[in-house]
DNA sequence: CACACTTACGATATTCGTAAGGATT
DNA sequence: AATCCTTACGAATATCGTAAGTGTG
């Protein structure tokens, strides 16, 4: 037993024309083929579904009762087939996405924002964490891509490099700092520093390129922003990336790029190994990668978001 | 767009397999054939069902939205084939009857138990009404087939005789034409008469037949069973078609066969004409039509319904 | 290097359309 | 005579299986 689609339209559309030749038009068939495929599917059945006498076509009694289940599964067919084809064209569909928190509040609006405009009918979700919570997201299937600092290796998961995002002194523009001609390892060491919590991919970046050397810590805070006021208020200084500079963009800090060793974070886009991403998640990691953030010089980052934004 | 059932299930097979050669044997095609029939549906469908690389299979994010929604389809397919192949091979279906009560009582009975025990799928409806209504209710729609008496020519009917029904005088041992040698219509029409309704076939026969001789009516009852007993009773003769002779089956009444014009009754099977009969409508008819009332000596009527519903 | 999917290719089946046939009104 | 379904038949197309090819673990 083997029916097709395309021999249950060609049946109702007999049901409803009552008539051969106009039938087999609107299935785009010869009157011939048309009746030879109705008297193929009658043979599958096992029983007619008309009867012919040349001047009329009617249903047979066991015709009514296939009618009725012949639309419904074809409805249900087509609408499966539609549903399937709005996932596959990016008309519809859903994609999460776990991204540091520096990420998700500089850079990624902009992408989020000309992906939403491209792709109207998928919903996005943006899980704004820290860089070791975003891997796990995507290691449990709770999020489709992830938007991490290099991170220890994952048999699940592969990565590919975003972008290098380079760390950069801030501090008011009163600090000695902020004019000193070269800024070596030791210099920055020599001040208090407001960081960020430990568990940050930032401080622990930090902590690993100045090792062993230590750090003076006034403050540790939760949020950036929370840095950005502390610094202003002249407490300590801080070392930042680019991606992050955003939040410092003021007229009284001043940032200074490092080019110290071990001073750049790599950021990674991360999947899972041994599953595809859909297609709509795929739409966006070719998106996030065709629009890699600009290797930052102070906070021109602040700007391209600004353009990104507005783009068609 | 043309996807049939077989395709169906051969996605699903893949999903369940999750390896082509398995999957390939469970729908019974080589596994290169079923490795094109997989890429026909992808390419039909505008999208990758499966991810493979040569180790392992694996659905990809729209194969999963596929899944669901094509198992779903697949069942209502299959019982949709099921349920009318049901209705087809007379395992289910409802056959709606129209007879006289004459009939309905006497000889049909056992033909509905023999079809009943060959086709126990099937429900039956019996509306026992007179020759005229049981015409009106195929008419309508409300019954498949109808038994009843010759009627007026209706074009929307097409109808076939199943018997003649010769009329029998019914009348008490003891009364004197039970003993007369030939009776002539005038012998009957001198004696009083107990009548069915002037609405029944029986009557209507009657009157026909001896006009425009009149007959002395010294009772009109509703049911044949209650003629009996007013015969019994002495209160005066019947006469009666042979079918319904079942009900004068008694010690103290004689019966005698009349052989006078008009005094035959033609039994019809009745359908409508424009359209056909349900699978299990035209299995009933056929049976009607195989096991036709034996023409009746005396009460044989009876002794033939009992053997027929013993049957297997 | 072995396993599993894909590709190549010739044989077989199916399906299609044109045209003729047959039945009904 | 006109209409409409079925049958006949050759051509185009699709499908199938064997066998060779390819890539991954």
């Amino acid at each position: 037993m083997n029916l097709s689609s395309r021999d249950l339209r060609a049946v109702i559309a007999l049901i409803e024309e009552r008539n051969f030749t106009r039938a087999a038009e609107r299935v785009h068939l010869s009157q011939s083929a048309f009746s030879a495929l109705i008297q193929g599917v009658e043979e599958s059945l096992g029983a007619r579904l008309f009867e012919r006498n040349t001047r009329n076509v009617t249903l047979t009694p066991e015709g009514r009762i296939f009618e009725d289940s012949a639309r419904r599964v074809l409805a249900d067919f087509d609408g499966m087939v539609a549903n399937f084809q709005d996932h596959a064209q990016r008309r519809r569909g859903r994609v999460v996405v776990a991204a540091l928190p520096s990420l998700a509040a500089g850079w990624l609006p902009g992408v989020l924002a000309e992906f939403r405009s491209r792709h109207p009918g998928i919903e996005l979700a943006l899980l704004d964490q820290l860089s070791e919570q975003c891997l796990g997201l995507v290691r449990s299937g709770q999020a489709d891509l992830a938007l991490a600092a290099t991170g220890d290796k994952d048999a699940d998961l592969a990565t590919e490099p975003l972008c290098a995002d380079a760390f950069h002194l801030v501090c008011r523009k009163d600090h000695p700092l902020a004019r000193q001609k070269e800024i070596r390892l030791r210099d920055l060491a020599a001040h208090p520093f407001v960081h960020l919590s430990r568990h940050s991919s930032v401080r622990r970046h930090l902590e690993a390129a100045f090792h062993p050397v230590p750090m003076q810590t006034v403050l540790e805070v939760e949020h950036l922003a929370t840095v950005t006021g502390m610094v202003a208020a002249g407490l300590g200084i801080t070392v930042v990336p680019a991606l992050t500079l955003f939040h410092f963009d003021r007229p009284d800090l001043a940032v200074r790029p490092l080019r110290l060793k071990g001073l750049t974070r790599r950021i990674l886009v991360v999947r899972r190994k041994n599953e595809a991403l859909s297609v709509a998640a795929q739409a966006l990691r070719e998106l996030m990668l065709a629009r890699k953030p600009t290797v930052a010089k102070r906070s021109l980052a602040r700007k391209a978001v600004l353009r990104k934004v507005s783009l068609p």
